[in-house]
DNA sequence: ACCTGAACACCGTTCAAGT
DNA sequence: ACCTGAACACCGTTCAAGT
């Protein structure tokens, strides 16, 4: 049957969770769908538009915005949705990390446009308010593209009996995913505070 | 004549600058060094190892840290460093971001314990030091490999006469180097601002 | 319109064997 | 100790030709 650009995105995204962005290779793809490689290159100019489509596809969840009654949870919102549909797929992070720098992804931008609005919500004016947006994803994806590296080094490390490299002293379990958490609120909070400064240092508004 | 990890480096560099990242392969490096590419794994393990030999390379500028008055200048001084470092070498930013990454830069560590500081200096906690610096870290590396992108897109762009995409209208020449260090000082002051409030909310300090 | 076959021009890495 | 030769197991991309 006929090769649909939903089938492949779908299947890349398969490998991706299964074995992480280094197997996902056009040609692995292409032997999962039974075709040519060759074949893949009907449905995308080149490789890199491929995977701007998974990342589109990755971030889907992190696209809904459910109103905010104020700036400050659209924000921290709006990225720990983004955190959470990052760490949902293996390489998650690294995969769209990357199409964001190469602008292959086009629900990046929307993302970033939400960002954007929020800050101008915020009081920032709008000639800084994309450079707001773009600095906060910046961190997202930086802390996140950390996070999972980790994350993903340990679960390879950790063998069934619960053999951790920091657990040599009894009862104390390793450091989970809420210290995690915390840290990413903890700088997530930093620039939401510098955004508040920001608006301050302009002109007097209401307080978010 | 014997090879040395230095000269290796110093080629690897070169390839750099003169092509850029996608032309760095070991491949190519060992062929501009007159041997043969097993030779490198002599001296390098891998791949990953020789390119975090070459980010130690770049930030080599951004680590003379001269003493600066406040922690405020500290930083803002660092991360000017760190932008013009990567800046000076063609893809600078996404290698070295690549590296700092896979953990493969030695300097980029040491550059992240000198932002920790001045984070300390600031009055941030030991505790959070450490992700008030790298959330500096993921700005400045975001902000620069986007910003080198459209740097180099553009310089491929540019005919010998000034036939650039935004100059159709007469005099208003292209959006120069000034407003890119413009807005990278904004993002930079949110930062900072932000690390000013993380402080003044935990306790009453001299401010900085 | 959609895909195959086959090629082009490469990769990173390993490792016995040489000096 | 340091490097070569040669191989292993792959890549992304193109494009005439088929259906």
């Amino acid at each position: 049957m006929q090769l649909h650009k939903r089938d492949v995105v779908e299947a890349a995204t398969a490998i991706l969770d299964d074995y992480g962005i280094a197997d996902l290779t056009m040609r692995r793809l292409a032997r999962e769908l039974d075709v040519t490689p060759g074949a893949l290159y009907w449905h995308f100019a080149n490789k890199q538009q491929l995977l701007g489509a998974v990342a589109d596809r990755i971030l889907q969840p992190a696209l809904k915005e459910p109103p905010s009654p104020t700036w400050r949870e659209s924000i921290s919102g709006a990225c720990e949705r983004l955190r959470d549909a990052l760490l949902s797929h293996t390489d998650g992070a690294e995969l769209v990390s990357a199409s964001f720098a190469a602008g292959q992804s086009q629900a990046a931008t929307e993302f970033l446009a939400q960002l954007a609005d929020a800050a101008t919500e915020a009081g920032v004016d709008a000639e800084h308010a994309d450079l707001a947006a773009r600095t906060v994803v910046y961190y997202v994806l930086g802390f996140t593209v950390d996070e999972q590296s980790r994350l993903q080094w340990d679960a390879a490390g950790a063998l069934p009996s619960d053999q951790s490299v920091l657990s040599t002293d009894l009862g104390a379990a390793w450091p989970a995913t809420s210290d995690s958490s915390n840290r990413f609120a903890f700088g997530l909070r930093l620039l939401i505070d510098g955004i508040a400064a920001h608006r301050a240092s302009r002109q007097g508004q209401s307080v978010g």
